[in-house]
DNA sequence: ATAAATTTGTTCGTATGTATA
DNA sequence: CTATACATACGAACAAATTTA
């Protein structure tokens, strides 16, 4: 195997080994040939070799691990996850722990809370002014003690300061809605706006996951009649989470 | 500013720059120092400064640009579509098409079809046997003449052969709903799984989007009261594309 | 339990090609 | 046309993690 000219070795390279895996000749875990061996297979640098392994590495097809070598991913994310459509069947409770339970694992998580002042994005986002009061708690979220989600979320102290579910976690009831429904307001919908990029460092290390995989990050902001009350920055490894929701098509008329 | 041991030179300075521009020092489209100058600035060589901003660029801070220079992405895209919740709302015509006008733009699209056999993928997530025959679709949808979607569908021959929508573009009604009206199955419901990864040169070179930067990749199944009858991987750059949705929160019982 | 070998991670220097200003 | 800026690619060396002997 060698490379032509015309187009970058380390594309070609890309190339040759993403169809492999696609096609299936080099299977979910199994090894890639080392940087040497590589080098030697199609006459290049170990630059070159280092570059095709990189590209793979951002499309999500293999993981490099340091002393022991470069791996396919499983196609498949192995914990595939629920979101969305599961609040409209279960309102009550955490979405996170309902989703975890309902897939046979302990959910667990941890977090910090302080008052802040809202930055000009968060501002925008609940309808308030930049420097107005919010709550901002940090989740992390772990399913069988691994971490598999980040979420940051802001809350206008206008609204819950000073009543009971001031401090998100304190009391006895988890969920947005039923935290909500305490103080008597009903959260009507929720609006998400997904994106996905790689994961930052401190991502990648709170996630437990090698630098530069790809990440899928949620905007999540939940209204009381077009009253936003609560909004959330998500973050979850593409690697072990997939987005999954079902619309209804109404009857034809 | 220089760099200190302990930490990869390339994260200190990925992280500096990425606090540059998070913080508002560097701006939305302004211009980074260019590779010479990082690398007198922090006193490296240059294979860190572009390590450096791989690692930006990956995480969809950062464009680079042969002969110009690094710039600053805009952190809001640009163009914010909606997909999803439209189904309920407008369940006529294509999706995209009425997406893209509300949005004020033109929508256009090209395709290819053609009979194959269906992959094991494809059959499992079509509910047939692996070597069934299927249509394959493969669209390129633009807005404004941008191209800003790809998507490549599959229907089972099985269902859709000897019928009037077995060319999925050959008749006057476009939308998969109203195609399958025509044949009198209408669809119940869509699932959609959504994943993060980095463009493959073919959909970065197809999309008009520079190597490596993250997409969003939806495979999207359309149903008949749980037999699918199409199944679709769609792919969009992250930079342009946002994936949102609304959930209503049935009122308190 | 240690040492050696293997494998990827980081970093230097240098050179040439290609796109843009 | 020239200078600038990023893209590709060679060679070399040492560090860090892991596996093997």
């Amino acid at each position: 195997m060698s490379v032509f000219s015309g187009r970058p070795a380390y594309l070609q390279i890309a190339d040759d080994l993403r169809s492999q895996i696609l096609e299936g000749a080099l299977q979910a875990d199994d090894k890639l040939p080392s940087e040497p061996a590589l080098m030697d297979d199609y006459g290049v640098s170990r630059i070159v070799v280092r570059q095709a392994l990189d590209v793979l590495r951002a499309e999500g097809l293999i993981v490099k691990q340091q002393g022991r070598g470069s791996f396919v991913r499983a196609l498949v994310p192995p914990t595939k996850r629920v979101l969305g459509h599961l609040y409209n069947e279960r309102p009550e409770g955490s979405p996170f722990a309902a989703v975890t339970s309902a897939g046979g694992q302990r959910p667990e998580w941890d977090y910090q809370s302080r008052k802040t002042a809202a930055s000009k994005v968060i501002a925008d986002r609940l309808g308030i002014a930049p420097g107005d009061p919010v709550m901002r708690t940090s989740y992390r979220f772990l399913a069988d003690d691994e971490p598999v989600m980040l979420s940051t979320s802001f809350e206008p102290l206008a609204i819950t300061g000073g009543t009971s579910i001031e401090q998100p976690e304190s009391g006895t009831v988890t969920g947005v809605v039923p935290r909500f429904d305490q103080i008597g307001l009903h959260i009507t919908h929720v609006k998400e706006d997904v994106n996905g990029r790689a994961a930052r460092p401190y991502e990648a290390e709170t996630l437990q996951v090698p630098q530069g995989v790809p990440v899928l990050v949620i905007e999540r902001t939940y209204y009381v009649e077009d009253q936003p009350v609560e909004t959330a920055d998500i973050v979850v490894s593409s690697a072990r989470y997939v987005l999954s929701y079902r619309l209804e098509i109404p009857p034809r008329t």
